[in-house]
DNA sequence: TTGTACGCGTTATCAT
DNA sequence: ATGATAACGCGTACAA
């Protein structure tokens, strides 16, 4: 392997010399400078990163964990995306992207933690922020720099990029109100996820600005998954007063609502309107294509890449959350408005 | 920062001896290795791993880029599943993943480079190699440990991980002869790819096999993309002698291919048969659900790591080449055999 | 069983 | 404009 030495002794200078050369710092004559460059490419000399993480300590590294569960809140399309707008910034500022992914949330917040306490990251970037989250406090009670993708939980302390889920839900259940709906079931995620929460209280909101009671069991919860989805719809159908519009969290889960309603001999959008979220690739696929609502994935992790650089850069402080939003994709699962008033 | 220096001091022992602790070294007596952990807990102390690679000349870290290009041969479910498969085995292996993307295939050259050239990482995965490959020479002639996910060019001094691409489209292509088709389209990707190349093979394999001449008409090639399928089914749908079935490389481009013979107002599969590759979540949503190829991308991404760290650990030759089977899903866009001999 | 001394490859400080 | 030296945090011969 070649080093910082070899390249010295056989310039002719000192391997600080060298290094200068490759800081491209001024005071060096253009001579030397011009015969170290040539001689690092002869030689085919390249930095070893770990030893200069090793004197600047620092990686240079962001660390991002997976939850490669399946009852995942991030169905794929939502892993690749959010990876391509990270990796776009860290390759563009010069950063690395260190993964690991996680069966549970015990490992995930443990292979957080070993990320950063083991120095082989700056900081972390975390997706999908629970109601009791136990990693959050422990980063911050240690100064370990992580920004969150989603809203923290109360915790004020932190950086953050989330995408307006309180508002989209609203939009979303809006959206079959103005059609003449008034039963709109809610087919929820696990509630330990704040996303589900808000995505809830989007839903009740729109419900309050109509003036119109919520009746609680038009309100469901599961798992991110076509299982669940099918299953609660099943229940939701069979009982006493089915609702006439279905708002699901996850277009997953309004795939499985799908399946349910075709079983029953019910039709899209004639009997049953669905709405879903996310904008999977799916959605535009199924017939009928599904109305969903679409959130800036790449975008948000754009942001959040951007954001915990400038904090390992600057130390500085921000607006410190961000938010985007998110846009409702109007396709043929709702039909036009029912009836007249 | 608590180093071990800091360890050695509090417990009156030279940091030799807490280093020693660490590795459980046997020589040490089982006094001092319990005060020596117990102080590492109460200090919470972590080793530095930048410091250990440093030492050790070795990041434990695998690198794997992805390409970001649109264009990819590898759709979302791909990365996700060959990730997945991945990091289970760098987990379990305590092995570190470093991801990076790129745009096109230069860039991806370099990044990859830089990575093994830097000492980031001890070795890299390769996915999608290419049949002018640049990258992997170069990777041999610098003795950089690297295994390729999909046949490696000509050179067999790779190790490799790869499915039966050839075999997998002759049975395809086989199920639709059996079928009673003869005129069976192929609807192909990137002719750069070696994967496009071989599952070529596998579709001219079959029309041999059944004594059929291959009408090169049939063959069309671009990119892996819905509307490539789209495009391409149209111009086979407006030939002047269209066919009755349409191999697909990848279910993106088999999917663009029902949009085409849906507004051609055609039906599947009365009309006209279709079969796909890859088993995208997309197959089985589809109306009517679409029949592929179901290759195992997730134990790929597990034999393919598993082979690296052998070869980091171990210097060893194995199985240098590893083709594992894929699986011929039949869903409803085939029907069931037409005619009667 | 434990400590000493050195080195991994680089950069920063202080000289010159 | 350049060189010598120390230091980053750790592991390992070698010595004791």
């Amino acid at each position: 392997m070649t080093t910082i030495k070899d390249v010295a002794k056989l310039a002719g200078v000192s391997p600080s010399t060298v290094s200068r050369v490759i800081a491209d710092n001024r005071r060096i004559s253009p001579a030397t400078k011009e015969r170290v460059k040539k001689l690092m490419t002869e030689l085919d000399y390249h930095p070893n990163m770990i030893a200069r993480s090793l004197i600047n300590r620092s990686s240079h590294t962001l660390g991002l964990i997976l939850s490669r569960s399946t009852d995942s809140a991030f169905s794929n399309p939502f892993f690749s995306e959010i990876i391509r707008g990270i990796s776009a910034i860290t390759q563009s500022h010069h950063y690395n992207l260190m993964l690991a992914t996680a069966e549970d949330y015990a490992e995930e917040a443990r292979q957080c933690l070993r990320m950063v306490t083991e120095k082989r990251v700056d900081g972390v970037l975390l997706l999908a922020s629970r109601v009791n989250d136990e990693l959050i406090p422990e980063l911050i009670s240690n100064n370990y720099p992580f920004v969150v993708v989603g809203r923290a939980p109360d915790l004020q302390k932190c950086y953050s990029v989330n995408n307006d889920n309180i508002q989209a839900a609203y939009t979303a259940v809006r959206h079959l109100f103005n059609l003449g709906h008034q039963k709109i079931a809610l087919l929820n995620g696990p509630e330990e996820y704040i996303l589900c929460q808000d995505r809830y209280e989007g839903y009740r909101f729109a419900f309050r600005e109509f003036g119109i009671e919520n009746d609680p069991s038009l309100v469901k919860k599961g798992s991110f998954s076509q299982d669940d989805g099918y299953r609660l719809t099943l229940e939701l159908l069979d009982s006493a007063s089915p609702p006439t519009a279905i708002f699901a969290v996850d277009d997953l889960i309004a795939i499985g609502a799908y399946k349910a309603i075709k079983e029953k001999g019910l039709r899209i959008p004639e009997d049953i309107a669905v709405v879903g979220f996310n904008d999977d690739p799916l959605a535009s696929v199924i017939e009928p294509n599904l109305t969903t609502v679409r959130i800036p994935i790449y975008k948000m992790g754009v942001a959040a890449s951007t954001m915990i650089i400038d904090l390992l850069q600057s130390h500085d402080i921000f607006p410190a959350q961000k938010i985007l939003s998110s846009e409702l994709i109007i396709r043929d699962s709702c039909g036009s408005k029912k009836k007249s008033l």
